[in-house]
DNA sequence: AAAAAGCTTTGATATGAATCAGAAAGCGAT
DNA sequence: ATCGCTTTCTGATTCATATCAAAGCTTTTT
């Protein structure tokens, strides 16, 4: 396939595609009507392939996009002054990356490949000025914002408050209903990041990590080979992350 | 002054105001034109006062309005599974609270009142209707949710990575910027939350929260008298940090 | 004004996770 | 296959911070 080949095929003849795409219900379009999912696919360019390690974006870059992930994963991160990377989330299919650049209109992180990966990009001042003709496209936004919002914020409980078990059994079960809500399984499941990068989101060592992980498979919670992850004993697991199931135990004070 | 007085006071003569709120250069109404202005003022009810302790909302209630503080402190937190609390952050005035309830429709924390504080109640759905009709405002709003999930990556970054002097370093320079922001001193404020909050947001205990600032008292980075606080050595305090604020520029490495 | 209840501080001790060190297992390139 | 390079795992040791304990301070209540 020449160079040229490809890039039409990535550029041209793949716009138009949400309403094909295994994602739409659950990524921008949900919700919308199929006139206006023809609308908003109008703006939006399909990307050629990011390989293992390529950035999407870089911190301190002018912010003109948001992107969904369409496959593969990506991480964003932050460069601490000491020169350290601090990983800020993972993104899997149909999750939208880069709406923290619109405030200052720069990207506040870096955006790179875990795997090969293939993004929807979609330029901000069209999506916006979309959203204004379009009300559940605008409240979708919204919405979108919001729950990485909350969700942040029950990321900033896990590193305030939790223990290295705790941590990764939350990680775990954070991944595994991702996987489930796009239809995958919740119970068996390929990490696309390494030890090294789930310690540094989670705040914990590498050794650290690998020692949990060990043990939880000695305790049959889990079953590893490598990357590969099935959870064996939900229950546990679930009760490590504190899931609201027996809440009778709890003295309210 | 009696009750009905008061209701009245706080519900019906005060709307109408945000032209002559000294926030208004910092909260929703920022770069909004005179009449639109006028137009959100008119969705907008000025609150009688929380005192202490009371709650805004609490985790769980329907979500309809969010709040801009004019004036005191929030503060918003979660309950974990064990039943204690975990919390997520402070509000100051100017600032907006409740942007997580948009997207379950229900607020996922809990906000109350660490000091007497008054808040304008912004119901959500006519601000979304409104922002339809006025472009900036919607841009606003976007600004507004995006700073938080920058914000909030900032701070998981300080919670994964910081250590204890790092944190409650921190901790101070974030508050002297937001007190600057709103035309007051940078350097001597005052903590509206007791050191066993502010342990609790960073993920330290109370001692260790105690200690640090006796120490930077003894090093003469800062001055403490109770819940004042002055900031002495500026650059020492931002070494500490690692001077974040052009960090996005260096980031190239 | 006294008593009670809560904060804050300080010291002593315990501990969970980091760090250091090295072996084993994967993996990509030649 | 084989050689390097990276990732993962395991054990030993260290260290930062939590926890425990108790004494001053503040603030609130009576």
């Amino acid at each position: 396939m020449s160079a040229t080949h490809t890039q039409t095929r990535f550029n041209s003849t793949l716009t138009s595609q949400c309403q094909n795409c295994s994602l739409s219900a659950l990524c921008l379009p949900l919700a919308l009507a199929d006139e206006d999912i023809n609308k908003l696919d109008q703006i939006i360019e399909r990307k050629k392939p990011l390989k293992k390690g390529e950035f999407l974006f870089r911190q301190g870059e002018t912010f003109d996009s948001v992107f969904a992930v369409r496959s593969g994963t990506l991480k964003t991160f932050n460069i601490t002054s000491l020169g350290e990377e601090q990983i800020t989330g993972f993104y899997c299919p149909s999750e939208l990356v880069g709406l923290s650049g619109i405030d200052e209109n720069i990207y506040p992180v870096s955006a790179k490949a875990l795997e090969t990966t293939t993004v929807c990009e979609i330029p901000f001042s069209h999506l916006e000025e979309l959203s204004s003709h379009i009300p559940s496209l605008k409240r979708q936004l919204f919405k979108v914002m919001s729950r990485k919002i909350s969700d942040d914020q029950q990321m900033m409980v896990l590193l305030g408050k939790k223990n290295a078990d705790e941590k990764v059994a939350s990680f775990l079960l954070n991944l595994s209903n991702r996987f489930k809500k796009r239809g995958y399984s919740a119970s068996s499941f390929r990490l696309s990041m390494s030890r090294g990068e789930i310690g540094n989101y989670l705040g914990l060592a590498v050794e650290t990590v690998s020692r949990v992980i060990t043990r939880f498979q000695k305790n049959e919670l889990i079953h590893v080979d490598g990357k590969e992850i099935e959870i064996i004993n939900f229950p546990e697991i679930q009760k490590l992350v504190g899931v609201a199931s027996d809440c009778g135990k709890i003295a309210h004070i």
